[in-house]
DNA sequence: ACCTGAACACCGTTCAAGT
DNA sequence: ACCTGAACACCGTTCAAGT
């Protein structure tokens, strides 16, 4: 009945994705591995630090793409960076929030900044990194919360045709790409 | 010592304002009210509604624009949006959770649409605005974040000069502006 | 190193009852 | 219509003490 850190980790992803970040407790997560919510302050000195490596651990197993066209590297990790928040319940939220705080979940701005560093961006890489951060963020939690709404049947299940998650990432592209290819012709 | 609406609002903003969102409690509220929490229930039927008001109050007092081009038009709501938002704090993460959670703080999606459609984006109009929104709340929220962790003096005040809004709010619009281009050419 | 026991200072919400 | 009083079922966190 001893555990490492990584286990109170793992135990806490299973919570959120089975119950929720409402019900990621301190005192449910206790409970869950039949401890005392004071142990797990051996583990974390408090539970913003707790979330943050709930976030990380779901970046870390998000398959990060590699060897692509920079303009398609950068679409790709914004759709893999999408998918890995939506594999677990409330998990855009959770990873938009310790990365809004600074407390962890650079991965995917690294990423990006890699990629976009490749396509030439220059000192326009850091804006163009969090402004495409912004919108997966932004329409992943939308896009969950809607469907945590629909499935409660609090909302009229409305079916916001397919996703237009890659719709909305052309325009962000779009504006991205052309700002290079201005800037590269002066 | 009776209370409208409205009173609690004004003071649930003043509260936001002076202690931030985290000490924004239903007895809290009350205590300044010199009310029973309880007798909150009697306006609202629970603290998201409080919320939302609270939000839609912050909009409602927001100089949106009028008269202009539709790409100014488009900006300068962006632009009135972000300033309203800083203007309260924690302003951002109360106005933006309200809108995702679908329970108010319409009128910037309204008044983009609208802009929008001004333009000729057709049905490309609604996921623009969306993408335009989750921009504009990111950004504001980061910045309000990083204002608050630097007056707690969490983070060593980086001074991320004077603000990248416009550029990245440029990358957004330069895609959607291209994106109307290509479609009326067509 | 990891955990218990017990406490501190809080939360949102409900509901019968008062004026 | 608006509020009180009292309760219910929770929170995160600290800290001395145990093994």
């Amino acid at each position: 009945m001893r555990y490492r850190r990584e286990d109170v980790v793992a135990r806490a992803l299973r919570v959120l994705d089975d119950y929720g970040l409402a019900d990621l407790t301190m005192r449910r997560l206790g409970t869950e591995l039949g401890v005392r919510p004071s142990a797990l302050y051996h583990h974390f000195a408090n539970k913003q630090s707790l979330l943050a490596a709930v976030a990380d651990e779901i970046l870390d197993r998000a398959p990060w793409p590699v060897h692509e066209e920079w303009e398609q590297q950068v679409a790709l990790v914004c759709s893999v960076l999408r998918d890995s928040l939506l594999a677990y319940r409330d998990g855009a939220e959770v990873v938009a929030s310790v990365w809004s705080f600074g407390l962890g979940a650079s991965r995917p701005y690294d990423e990006l900044l890699r990629a976009l560093g490749k396509g030439g961006l220059g000192d326009l890489a850091p804006v163009a990194a969090r402004t495409l951060l912004h919108f997966v963020y932004g329409h992943a939690v939308d896009e969950q919360t809607h469907l945590q709404a629909a499935a409660v049947g609090a909302i009229p299940d409305d079916v916001r045709e397919e996703s237009d998650f890659e719709t909305g990432l052309g325009l962000v592209t779009a504006g991205i790409f052309l700002a290079r290819a201005v800037r590269s012709a002066e």
